[in-house]
DNA sequence: ATTCACCTGATGGTTACCTCA
DNA sequence: TATGAGGTAACCATCAGGTGA
């Protein structure tokens, strides 16, 4: 970290690498300056991007095939109540867990699908139906949605594969469907929700962290600041100088980089600690680079 | 037995991309 | 070649049932 006096802010550039580490390479840029410092006040934050899933739609090499399988499936009804047609994949995706758990059946987003036998879309008919005026209550207990829970051994299958790969093609979301007695409407709504929950879990994460920077650079600027005023206190005293055995100001050359001196010059200390005798204090120049010291006369 | 927070499967809307006429 | 329609798949916000404290 460089700290620079710049007239009466403090400039702070952190480079952040340190703190990437649990985040899987991912890289932390984070510029925090004085609003006098122009253009370096933003935060970088290219992980976000980089290594969300969801940074950019990756394409599907499969996307072109037709998705008919997914047609017509009501993921929480067996493959008869399904009204399922034939011995084909289709409606082995159908097939309902027998280590999972229904404890009813609801299926509103099939319920939209098209009608299999009719190829019409039965979102009308849905609307019509189960939200009309005149439905019964137990016509209304019977339609209201019911939940399926995934059984230990599916759920470990589901995080094995989302651990090598957090979006599925479909050719492996049926294989997966398949494997575990699952529809692939069924795995692909669990891997959007493990999508979005690993989503918010590193976002909440991201926040702890920056939070915690924030407030490490907040307390880094006070101190700096502290430091600044104790030195400007000891640069006015003359016993200063006789103590640290250096020239005074006026034996100062012009710093080379910036042409200025003084105060609002580019004279550089590190910590107050560190001001021992034979001290030379080092040059920053205005872009924040360490170029060498102070030439003394 | 009841309440409440949390987890999680499911739904509906929106958007981006692709294909095709 | 440009363009609009239709299909598909992804994300997002939200709902709602189940569960444990």
């Amino acid at each position: 970290m460089m700290v620079a006096e710049k007239g009466e802010g403090i400039g702070l550039s952190l480079s952040l690498a340190s703190f990437s580490e649990d985040h899987q390479g991912r890289s932390l840029n984070l510029n925090i300056s004085s609003p006098d410092l122009p253009k370096s006040h933003h935060l970088k934050l290219p992980w976000f991007n980089a290594f969300s899933p969801f940074g950019h739609r990756s394409s599907d090499p499969c996307s072109g095939a037709p998705q008919v399988f997914l047609r017509g499936i009501d993921v929480n009804r067996s493959p008869k109540e399904a009204g399922h047609e034939g011995d084909d994949d289709e409606e082995e995706a159908g097939i309902s867990s027998p280590n999972s758990t229904i404890s009813s059946a609801s299926g509103k987003r099939s319920e939209r699908e098209l009608d299999p036998a009719s190829g019409t879309d039965e979102h009308e008919n849905e609307r019509a139906s189960s939200r009309g005026a005149g439905i019964s209550d137990e016509e209304d207990a019977e339609n209201s949605r019911k939940k399926l829970r995934l059984s230990k051994d599916q759920s470990a299958v589901l995080e094995e594969t989302f651990r090598e790969h957090s979006t599925l093609n479909p050719k492996q979301k049926l294989a997966l469907a398949n494997r575990l007695g699952l529809t692939p409407r069924q795995v692909e709504v669990w891997f959007q929700n493990r999508r979005a929950r690993t989503k918010l879990k590193q976002t909440e994460m991201d926040c702890e962290l920056l939070k915690r920077c924030c407030e490490n650079l907040t307390e880094e600027n006070r101190r700096l600041q502290r430091e600044v005023q104790q030195l400007r206190a000891l640069k006015l005293s003359p016993h200063f100088y006789m103590q640290q055995q250096v020239a005074p100001p006026t034996t100062l050359t012009l710093c080379p980089s910036c042409e200025r001196v003084g105060p609002t010059g580019c004279l550089v200390v590190p910590a107050a600690s560190a001001m021992r005798p034979g001290f030379k204090p080092w040059v920053v120049k205005s872009d924040g680079i360490r170029s060498g010291h102070v030439a003394m006369k």
